[in-house]
DNA sequence: CGGGATCCTGCAAGATACTG
DNA sequence: CAGTATCTTGCAGGATCCCG
């Protein structure tokens, strides 16, 4: 359950030069991880390629917009590649790139973890929310 | 590489039911960690427990508001306990739950591929950015 | 079909000041 | 010391329209 020594030290490092939050390649990556959109493109991805208004479909409540800007972000960052058929009307079509298949492997773990704990964590705020509510009485 | 089969069969459901992004466990949690302060907070809880101004030190660029909401998120989730030492002035402590340990060892295996990854991923974009700039031209 | 361009809004989060 | 309260603002992200 502890951390690996390699981390430890990492952060330990990390620390001394006092989290320089700018220039950070985890936090680089956290943030586009945490995003609302990025993750559940990935897993969708991870089924089988899709064509942009597969996703749109198959993701509902994300605009197009949104669905675009991701999509770019992920393309950029070599995680997806991106292929257009010059039919007419276009066609398009989405696929994870090996780095974006290395992802899965780390995700998949958080995704387990979420489910696995998810239960612990509801518990955990009904009886934070209970007392709550029972001091403002 | 792939996917355990157990994912996919979830991700299969998830997607007949439409991704219903309201109550999803897995956005629940992606969310928090995704947030610009937990996952750090909860790193530098892994090291030792904390009181609210060593986080503060530790953790420069964040203000106070968002150290106390993160902590407060993070005590109602049930990952750290918070322990008021009744001295004066107060001293109050911060430490990691089981729960909160538990998280770790998915989160680390995130940061790891953060890591292994973000030479790739900044190649990547200067490969995109180069082509999109010779485009525009 | 697969986007881009624009406009608009809510809310996350910084700054500042105060308190038990 | 360890917070709360209030004000303010940047910008993520939705809605809408357009285009090749």
């Amino acid at each position: 359950m502890a951390l690996s020594a390699a981390l430890t030290d990492r952060l330990a490092e990390l620390q001394n030069r006092g989290f320089d939050t700018q220039d950070c390649p985890v936090r680089d990556v956290m943030d586009r991880v945490g995003d609302k959109w990025t993750a559940l493109v990935i897993l969708v991805l991870s089924i089988k390629t899709h064509r942009f208004s597969e996703l749109h479909r198959g993701i509902p409540d994300i605009s197009k917009r949104m669905l675009t800007q991701t999509l770019r972000e992920l393309e950029r960052d070599g995680l997806i590649t991106r292929h257009v058929y010059p039919t007419k009307p276009p066609s398009v079509s989405y696929a994870l790139s090996p780095l974006g298949q290395s992802v899965l492997v780390p995700l998949e773990g958080l995704i387990e973890w979420a489910q696995k704990s998810h239960a612990g964590i509801r518990r955990a705020r009904e009886r934070y929310d209970a007392a709550d509510l029972a001091k403002a009485a």
